[in-house]
RNA sequence: GCCCAGGUGGUGAAAUUGGUAAACACGCUAGGUUCAGGACCUAGUGCCCAUGAGGGCUUGCGGGUUCGAAUCCCGCCCUGGGCACCA
């Protein structure tokens, strides 16, 4: 391991000194142009703070850094979602109440957060379970619930009958409980539900106006998945009853051989007839049975039964069979289909299995081999025939609507936001049901709804929450209205809190209002958003949602929260592999701030790769970065601990200069791009070449500290007081290049024969290109290539090649 | 199966976006310093042939466009992430 500089001791004189004159306090309304730049907030777990949450604070910090170099208002921001799961389970393993597991978590998060020297200000830290917090959350709500955007709604959830309990996702796996294996059903149970779906097309449509990365917004899209197409009207033959039916087909509605319905559908028991009820009805039950993955993932073959009735198809009134299956879902569309074999590969797998007719209608494909699902020309099909697929689409959309048959239709995937928790640790909803069935929302002067203490943390057994068992909190004589009243026993989800704490952070201490309107229209929208990849969808989505709904009352003044993401990649262990305790390859942070410091461990993460990548860990690679700092250490501080000598006050020369203006461009730029990787390599370039100056020149080594001082501010900022400046690093502006030092005047140019490199020369960029041929033809090797041939093209581009063709 | 991202030395990576592939670092080798180890300093280090000068090959694989391709186009393989019968 290197010499150590005195890192322990630099590190905490500068952690403390900003923290007594809060150097990087926001400042709001100031005159400066705002920035503003955001970490996702982490859940403070028992295990402490990983180096993957470093890469992205270090990351965000260095931009902090820069941009109030570069003479910004800097907001900055820290704080804890400190809901949720694992500080409830550990809550029902010890009995030790969730509120103390956060609070001990939260503490030890803060240290290590801190010992990293981060510029945050610290004053606007927040907390989603602090009452004060959770009050405006349940605040928000309520506009939301005024909005008409939440309603109740039986939906299935995951409910283990051996553990009494119901399961978030990730605690089921392969349809079993993760704790102790037991199986796993899908049981329908009253829900607070959110309407995203309202917000369905501006989600999707106003992804293009903010700079994310194309895959997560690919993912949204997939996600929001929008399909455009019709709705059709079938009438059920012998009764008064229709099916009304979506697909993004119309031009095939000639080839509906079939119709299948959900296996929920409610017109299912209208239009049964007597003597298949009891078929139909234990079909119906054993897709009850199926888990989402059941019904998708492990069935390997469709299922589905004859429900003896018939539709009439309105295109040709032809007499089709109405099935019932569960590869029809009653959560997309209308829950029903009509079934085009010949051109829609599950119902020609479905057709195959159940003899039922398939008809051509779009010519180009075998549908003797499976379904043709491209385009072609419609056949068979009537008035339609001739058209291609799109223009068929056009004329019998305009047809059924002529004929009141069906009409254009939109559908979206995205479904509506189940947004309760049967759970303990979350915010309670802000509303109570009373005596007579009515919903009251409580008024402001009534918020917030605080959590009760608790002492037992096990679930009701009926699928309530732990809520459920606190008799006198659930019901209770409402002093507003006098009468008996129950309260919710449902939480709201841990997303709750991190769909608005960005907004909190602008005025963190308001208690009159969520934030003030002057301040949310200073530092709104959030410059930058840096986080992983883990959160593409579902946080993004909700915040977005949030945000959309708070515009469009009035309470925020743009319509997206975040103009630009940036996902910071995973960090590997040594081997490669996630880390994890069970693997034994965690990098514990504190361990190498103990023995390399915090300037080492923010320069090594940002060092290792390209932000986005994930890269392993490599404790000799960050070793190298060590010794780097104490090369820098040492071209200022001789053995002694004195300023050395040789750094004086002349004038650089050319070489110096160029050196340093260079150094100055490559980094401002890379830190604009967040290339901080390849910014730290021109540092090393840097040192390399300074340290052979036996003189330097006292104004480069000035410069070179504020390039370095975001990266390592601890020993720039001793480096920079040592050398007896009185002004801190952190606010002193940052350094200019100047144009004529960056362009390289004389170049190196690589000549090549016939696209083959064969020498080089040095030439004046500017140089006529006759002067180019010339130097190239002059060298020997070049000679010996060409020797005999005549020369047939010669392609000059100048400061870069030139390209002799024989 | 579908969608997205990505495959460059022994390793992490770089390449001004079509112009000298491998900057910077890690590791390794040799030398210096040292009682020794560590640390530090110097030099070398893509692969193959050659004593050398030099020559050949090289960015997952196979084609193509171009004077010139890691970069653009077509096909394939592999890795990571996301989705899951979405009509």
């Amino acid at each position: 391991m290197a010499k150590k500089y005195p890192f322990k001791e630099i590190e905490k004189k500068w952690q403390d000194y900003w923290e007594k004159n809060k150097t990087f306090k926001a400042i709001d309304f100031s005159p400066k142009p705002k920035f503003y730049v955001l970490d996702m907030f982490p859940y403070p777990s028992g295990s402490g703070l990983h180096v993957g949450h470093l890469e992205g604070y270090t990351a965000t910090d260095i931009i902090a850094r820069y941009k109030w170099k570069k003479g910004y208002n800097v907001l900055h921001p820290m704080g804890w979602d400190a809901f949720g799961l694992p500080a409830e389970n550990y809550a029902l393993q010890t009995g030790i109440h969730p509120r103390i597991t956060t609070q001990k978590n939260i503490a030890n998060f803060k240290r290590q957060i801190k010992a990293m020297g981060f510029a945050y200000d610290w004053d606007r830290e927040i907390n989603t379970t602090d009452p004060k917090y959770y009050k405006w959350t349940q605040w928000i709500f309520i506009q939301l619930y005024k909005a008409g955007l939440v309603y109740q709604d039986e939906v299935p959830v995951n409910w283990c009958p051996a553990l009494k309990t119901v399961l978030a996702n990730e605690e089921v796996v392969d349809g079993k409980s993760v704790r102790g294996g037991h199986p796993v059903i899908r049981k329908p149970m009253r829900q607070w539900m959110m309407k995203i779906t309202a917000y369905a097309e501006k989600l999707l449509e106003d992804l293009d106006t903010i700079d994310f990365p194309e895959s997560i917004k690919e993912m949204q899209r997939n996600w929001i998945g929008k399909s455009e197409g019709a709705y059709i009207i079938f009438r059920v033959e012998g009764t008064n009853e229709t099916l009304k039916v979506f697909t993004t087909r119309p031009d095939t509605v000639f080839g509906a051989t079939y119709m299948v319905v959900a296996p929920e559908h409610p017109l299912l028991e209208k239009i049964v007839p007597e003597d298949r009820k009891k078929e139909i009805e234990e079909y119906r039950k054993q897709a009850a049975m199926k888990s989402d993955l059941a019904r998708t993932d492990l069935a390997k073959e469709k299922t589905g039964v004859a429900t003896g009735a018939y539709a009439i198809n309105p295109v040709n009134k032809k007499r089709i069979p109405i099935w019932v299956a569960d590869y029809v879902l009653m959560t997309y569309g209308t829950g029903a289909i009509m079934a085009v074999p010949a051109h829609d590969q599950r119902d020609w797998e479905f057709a195959k299995k159940y003899g039922l007719e398939i008809i051509e209608v779009i010519s180009g494909g075998d549908i003797s081999k499976g379904a043709h699902e491209g385009d072609g020309i419609l056949i068979n099909s009537d008035f339609l025939n001739g058209l291609n697929v799109e223009k068929a689409k056009e004329k019998i959309i305009s047809w059924l609507e002529e004929h009141n048959l069906g009409e254009r239709a939109v559908q979206y995937k995205l479904r509506d936001w189940v947004f309760s928790r049967q759970r303990y640790w979350g915010e309670p909803f802000p509303l109570i049901f009373l005596e007579d069935g009515t919903v009251r929302l409580l008024d402001e002067d009534e918020l917030p709804l605080k959590l009760p203490d608790i002492e037992k943390f096990e679930p009701s057994g009926t699928g309530e929450s732990p809520l459920a068992n606190v008799k006198e909190w659930v019901d209770f004589i409402d002093p507003k209205t006098g009468k008996r009243a129950k309260h919710e026993t449902h939480t709201m989800p841990q997303w709750a809190g991190s769909c608005w704490y960005y907004l909190r952070y602008i005025d963190p201490h308001n208690d009159k209002e969520p934030w003030d309107k002057k301040k949310e229209k200073y530092w709104m929208p959030v410059d930058l958003y840096v986080g992983g990849a883990e959160h593409a969808v579902l946080h993004l989505l909700y915040a977005r949602f949030w945000h959309k709904v708070l515009y469009d009352l009035g309470l925020v003044s743009t319509p997206e929260p975040f103009m630009k993401l940036v996902n910071q990649g995973i960090i590997l262990g040594e081997d490669g592999e996630k880390m994890s305790k069970s693997r034994g390859n965690v990098i514990n942070p504190d361990e190498i701030v103990e023995n390399y410091g915090a300037d080492t461990l923010r320069m090594y993460e940002m060092f290792m790769g390209p932000l986005e990548k994930s890269k392993p860990w490599s404790t000799s690679g960050m070793e190298g970065i060590f010794r780097f700092l104490n090369r820098v250490w040492n071209l200022y501080i001789d053995d002694k601990g004195k300023s050395r000598e040789d750094i004086q006050d002349i004038e650089p020369d050319h070489r110096i200069k160029k050196l340093i203006n260079k150094t100055i461009y490559k980094v401002t730029n890379d830190i604009e791009n967040l290339k901080f990787n390849t910014a730290i390599a021109q540092f090393m370039i840097f040192v390399n070449e300074i340290s052979k100056e036996k003189i330097k020149p006292r104004s480069v080594m000035e410069t070179f500290l504020h390039l370095l001082n975001p990266f390592a501010p601890h020993i720039s900022e001793e480096l920079w007081n040592r050398m007896g400046n009185k002004e801190i690093l952190a606010h002193l502006e940052w350094p200019e290049y100047d144009e004529e030092y960056v362009r390289d005047d004389l170049v190196v140019i690589a000549v090549q024969v016939n696209g083959k490199l064969r020498g080089q020369f040095e030439i004046d960029i500017d140089a006529p290109e006759e002067e180019y041929v010339e130097k190239a033809l002059s060298l020997e090797r070049v000679k010996n290539h060409i020797r005999g041939k005549p020369i047939r093209k010669k392609i000059v581009v100048k400061g870069k090649v030139v390209n002799l063709v024989v």
